[in-house]
DNA sequence: TACCTTTCCCAACTTACCTCA
DNA sequence: TGTGAGGTAAGTTGGGAAAGG
C-alpha cells in the first residue's frame, strides 16, 4: 500500500463533505478527494492531516469511496495515486504525450472521454480535467502571443507603406508647386509679350483678353481654377507639352502622377471643377487621402460593389488568411 | 410557468512545486 | 550550494447552463 498514509487538509475534507450532504457525493467532489488523496501535500496545507492516523481507519473504509473510485480508476489506480505521495508530481512524458495527441483530437472532454483517459494513464479523472483545463489556458496564451505578432507585423507594413505614400505625396506636391510657378511664369511672359505688341498690333487684343479671362484681377492665376471648353482644352495641351517637356520627362512614371493635365477634356473640366472648391490645404489632403485609398489596396464600393474578390495585391483581411481569425478559438 | 437550488463545467487567476541555468 | 526564472500541476473563485423540485 501506499507510503506515508493519506493526508488531508482537515477543513479541505470537511468542507466538501459539508457541501454534500447528500450521498454519494458527485463525481466533481469526489475527484476533489482524489487529487486530495493522492496529493497529501497539496498546496497551502499547512493544516495538513494525516487523515488515516487522524480516523482510525482507512480511507477506502469510507462509504462514499466504496464502490465508485474502484469503480472509475480501479484498485491499481488507487495505489499508484499513493506512490505520488509526499511531493507534487509531474506527469511523464508518455504521458504528457498521450494527453496532447487527445488534445490535438479535441480539446474539450467528455465524462466518459476523461474517465476513459484516466484509465489509460492510470491518472485521477480530475488530473486529466486539470492537465486539459491548463493545457486550453496555455494554447489560448500562445494564440494570443502569435496573433499579437501577427497584427503587429501587419500593422508595421501598412505603417512603412503609409510611410512611403506620404513621401511621395510630399513630392509631387512639390511638383505641382513647380509646374504651377513654371505656368505662372509663361503667363506672365506671353502677357508682356502681348502687351508689347498689342501697341504695334491691336487686332489681337481679343486673345489677350481671353487669356487674361483665366486670371483674377490681381494678375494672378486662380488656383486650381477649371478651365473651359476647347479653347481650355488647347490651353492644357500647350501647358501640358510644355510642363512635360520641362518637367515631367525627368520624374516619375506618368501613372504616378494625378494631374488634370494628363486627362480627357471632360473629365479634366469636372476634377478641375471639383478642385477648385477646395483650399489648397483641402486640396492636398484630398489629394492624400485619394492616394492612400488607391495605393492601400481598398477597393473602391462604387466600381466594384463586391468584396468577395479583392484586387490582386490586395492587402486581404490585413494579411490573415480568412480561417485565421483571432478571436475565435473555441466553438462554445 | 416562473423561480429557486443544486450540480457540473469552465475560464481566469493564483499558488506551490519542480527543474534548470 | 544558493538563487531566480520559467514551466506546470493543482487550488480558488465566480459565472453560465441544465436539470429538478
Amino acid at each position: 500500500m501506499a507510503a506515508g498514509g493519506k493526508l488531508f487538509g482537515a477543513s479541505d475534507m470537511t468542507t466538501l463533505l459539508l457541501q454534500n450532504e447528500r450521498f454519494p457525493p458527485s463525481s466533481d467532489v469526489l475527484d476533489s478527494i482524489w487529487a486530495h488523496n493522492s496529493n497529501p501535500t497539496f498546496p497551502g496545507s499547512k493544516s495538513m492531516v494525516n487523515f488515516e492516523r487522524l480516523s482510525g481507519c482507512r480511507v477506502t473504509d469510507r462509504p462514499f469511496l466504496h464502490g465508485m473510485e474502484k469503480e472509475e480508476t480501479g484498485e491499481e489506480d488507487y495505489e499508484v495515486c499513493f506512490h505520488q505521495a509526499g511531493k507534487k508530481r509531474r506527469l511523464t512524458s508518455e504521458q504528457v504525450q498521450f494527453l496532447e495527441k487527445n488534445f490535438e483530437v479535441e480539446n474539450k472532454l467528455e465524462p466518459e472521454r476523461k474517465v476513459q483517459l484516466a484509465k489509460e494513464l492510470r491518472l485521477q479523472p480530475r488530473q486529466v480535467a486539470i492537465w486539459f483545463q491548463n493545457r486550453r489556458a496555455r494554447f489560448k496564451t500562445k494564440q494570443l502571443e502569435q496573433d499579437y505578432g501577427k497584427l503587429k507585423a501587419s500593422y508595421d507594413k501598412l505603417k512603412s507603406d503609409h510611410d512611403i505614400l506620404a513621401k511621395e505625396n510630399d513630392k509631387l506636391k512639390e511638383e505641382v508647386k513647380a509646374l504651377k510657378n513654371r505656368l505662372n511664369a509663361r503667363e506672365k511672359e506671353k502677357e508682356d509679350s502681348h502687351k508689347s505688341e498689342g501697341n504695334a498690333d491691336p487686332g489681337d487684343s481679343e486673345a489677350v483678353n481671353s487669356a487674361e479671362g483665366d486670371q483674377q484681377k490681381d494678375g494672378t492665376k486662380k488656383e486650381g481654377a477649371a478651365p473651359k471648353g476647347i479653347t481650355v482644352w488647347k490651353q492644357q495641351e500647350e501647358a501640358n507639352s510644355s510642363a512635360k517637356s520641362d518637367v515631367l520627362d525627368s520624374e516619375d512614371t506618368e501613372a504616378n502622377h494625378h494631374s488634370w493635365m494628363q486627362q480627357e477634356p471632360a473629365e479634366a473640366e469636372a476634377e478641375a471643377a471639383e478642385y477648385s472648391d477646395f483650399s489648397q490645404d483641402e486640396e492636398d489632403e484630398n489629394l492624400m487621402r485619394s492616394n492612400l485609398l488607391n495605393l492601400a489596396c481598398f477597393p473602391k464600393v462604387e466600381e466594384d460593389g463586391c468584396y468577395d474578390d479583392p484586387p490582386e495585391g490586395c492587402c486581404n483581411n490585413f494579411g490573415f488568411p480568412v480561417e485565421d481569425h483571432t478571436f475565435c478559438f473555441w466553438p462554445y
